[in-house]
RNA sequence: GGUACCUUAGCUCAGUCGGUAGAGCAAAGGACUGAAAAUCCUUGUGUCCCUGGUUCGAUUCCUGGAGGUACCA
């Protein structure tokens, strides 16, 4: 049976390097599930795995993207349904994104898509009027989308998108017949933050400013509005000072680890391995891709 | 050395016309099926710098002290 490996974890702890190392151990590619790496104008600042490396190992999911086209769940499902058309073979998923992960499992409804001209429509209502317009519209709805969160204005403005429930079809997981495992990757939350800290100065050295200095005409994008982009944004705007801007993207980052961290461990069955473990990781590993099952 | 202002939650600061205090950020926890590195929710007892005084009662007023900032010398 087809098998997927696949390695989760917060930011900065270390997915990249380890499903690198087994692609490379067992042969397999790699399936990214990163809401920002697949952006191909992003590179230091997503902390996308090198060009020689994405040469070397076969990824899905990397650069299949331009930052003008509001890239989402439904673009990435689709692209892992095609190549899995043609691929029988093992693999390796990793990312920080629990939401791309979580939908290949458990399949994504047919709802309706991103509607852009609607989004503007309502954008526009809730800074002139505010969310309680939003969700007056949204209490119209007959039978609509079941919302925990009112006060989240995204959320609403989608389940108004999404209007009318009656007619919303399961999805088929893409994973449906794959039999898949996952790893989460932990540290102590100090290691972890000191870890983020570290690579936030490593992306510094590394020439995060000049790259977002080329993307600042298209500032305004969402796909944009992304950790280290923003912050630097701030500094080229004369908002805040670079040595600011270095601390904010540390800062964000942290919070942005948390989050995912709460994600995964509220929304999977996983096993969670220290990631100085590796010992524990390969015998996981060789366990699930080697042996028949 | 003189004058003025400041000292309150881990940080930045509100505030109490005298009845022991509250925002933002952080932190911790949580939600999340087409923006998800996004967006949203919950959680705030801290010698209110120290000392003495006035007062039924002081973090709040007054005295003295310590530390800081600015300006004048």
């Amino acid at each position: 049976m087809q098998k997927a490996l696949i390695i989760a974890g917060p930011t900065a702890i270390g997915k990249t390097s380890l499903a690198l190392r087994i692609a490379r151990q067992y042969g397999l590619p790699i399936i990214s599930a990163d809401s920002r790496q697949v952006y191909h104008e992003l590179n230091i600042g997503v902390a996308k795995p090198s060009a020689e490396e994405l040469n070397t190992i076969q990824h899905i999911g990397i650069n299949c993207a331009t930052i003008h086209q509001s890239f989402n769940v439904g673009f990435f499902n689709n692209i892992v349904s095609n190549y899995l058309c043609n691929y029988k073979g093992n693999f390796i998923i990793t990312g920080g994104t629990g939401l791309y992960t979580q939908t290949l499992l458990q399949g994504i409804d047919n709802m309706p898509k991103r509607n852009d001209e609607l989004r503007a429509l309502l954008q526009n209502i809730l800074i002139n009027e505010g969310l309680c317009a939003l969700q007056k519209i949204y209490f119209q709805i007959k039978n609509p989308y079941p919302l925990k969160d009112i006060n989240n204005p995204q959320r609403v403005m989608r389940a108004i998108e999404i209007g009318e429930m009656s007619n919303i079809e399961k999805g088929k997981p893409v994973l449906s017949n794959v039999l898949s495992k996952m790893l989460v990757l932990e540290t102590p939350r100090k290691i972890l933050y000191e870890n983020i800290d570290n690579r936030v100065m490593q992306m510094v050295a590394n020439g995060l400013k000049q790259e977002v200095q080329e993307l600042l005409p298209y500032q305004h994008l969402e796909s944009l509005k992304t950790v280290g982009y923003r912050e630097y944004f701030d500094f080229f705007n004369n908002l805040i000072s670079e040595q600011e801007a270095i601390e904010n993207i540390k800062q964000h980052t942290r919070n942005y680890a948390k989050r995912q961290l709460t994600y995964f461990k509220n929304k999977f069955d996983a096993t969670w391995i220290d990631n100085q473990e590796s010992k524990k990781i390969d015998i996981f590993v060789a366990k699930f891709i080697s042996h028949d099952i």
